[in-house]
DNA sequence: TGTTATTCTTAACGCTGTTAAGTTACCAGA
DNA sequence: TCTGGTAACTTAACAGCGTTAAGAATAACA
């Protein structure tokens, strides 16, 4: 192993190191309590030093959103490889990022109600991130749904969004409503989840 | 009318004139894009006489949520008055704050989607405000389709969440999302709407 | 006019993200 | 082993932030 080949190795590790230290932080603390400096004390470097690591906070936040993006297209696979009824699959899809947010409201909230990390729909689609390839697959199970003809036949988009709305509003409201019925969550999860797949059966 | 009312009026315009300037620079730039400095600026004061009139920036956020929720509740009470259908009167609301959301999504998002200024549930029950006023409104309108038998015995607050649920995620996605379905946010209001009203009738 | 309360401002503290410039540590070639 | 260069890191600084303490100006009343 070369010497700038074992440099590199310890770069990439220290860029992990910073990474983790960051989700920390922001998960914990939030978009605005996380700050440069704080994460630069907890790694023990100057704040600058993150700057040679990354280009600013918004490419912290983006690194984090990227690699829940790839735990979840993970999951949806397994759990589409697992199950042939498109409707169960679709069913645990969403069940899945509900939990997800339930059980973890901070890091729900930095990746899906703090900022547009993605852009706009056009750059979205342009820069191969792990967000758009889970966005295609979510709309290929609903799609064999509606091939399959367990759905009505509405755009598939329509009711991708339908069920990502879902996930989203529920998570939302657990986190920044103080009047929504606490320990009642995982209820209103399966109401609310069981009623549109009800609504929207053929 | 005695000089001392006059100061009290003026004090009382001024505090208007205070808190409309502050909502269109916290609708404009978001909460992080407002500042004290802004608002001083543009009402052309120093940054402190601010304090005389509101405890802080998230004082005056909370007067701007007071405000909207006072003006949602009077539309909720129109609504009802007009309509005798408990389910339409349910619909009616549902799609009013989802419409709200959708015309307003910079707006929608300061309220509902940046900080909990109700704090815990208890102290929201406690602290006789508009948001708990309006609250308690709206699970009355899910009480009465319950009673009528129009809906499902589910217990009330489950499906009054199930509904405010649908707007927060509707409205969430269309802000936050790049990769949503540009232009058909309508569409797929009624789609989410009609979908749990189909899935929650009896 | 003198006293007092109200209203507003100046100055400051300790934060923030980010950049420019300078320093140290290390590796390669002579 | 010495030297040149580069990669890694730090110090110092800018402009902005929310908020507070203390002082100045204004207006009301005696």
């Amino acid at each position: 192993m070369g010497i700038t080949e074992k440099r590199a190795r310890h770069k990439e590790a220290f860029r992990r190191e910073i990474l983790d230290s960051a989700r920390m932080i922001f998960i914990k603390r939030g978009y605005d309590g996380f700050s440069m400096r704080k994460l630069a004390e907890k790694i023990d470097y100057s704040p600058t030093t993150i700057y040679l690591y990354f280009k600013n906070k918004d490419d912290l936040l983006f690194a984090i959103c990227e690699e829940f993006f790839e735990t979840f297209l993970t999951e949806l696979n397994r759990i589409r490889s697992v199950s042939r009824d498109p409707l169960r699959t679709l069913r645990q899809a969403v069940l899945y990022l509900i939990n997800f947010g339930l059980l973890n409201p901070d890091q729900y909230k930095l990746i899906f109600f703090t900022k547009s990390v993605y852009g706009t729909r056009e750059e979205l689609v342009e820069q191969e991130t792990m967000a758009r390839n889970t966005y295609f697959v979510f709309m290929e199970i609903v799609q064999e749904c509606i091939a399959a003809g367990k759905l009505r036949k509405l755009e598939a988009d329509v009711i991708a969004d339908t069920f990502a709305i879902a996930s989203h509003g529920l998570v939302a409201k657990s986190i920044f409503c103080a009047n929504s019925a606490k320990g009642k969550n995982e209820v209103v999860a399966l109401t609310l989840v069981d009623a549109l797949l009800r609504g929207l059966r053929k």
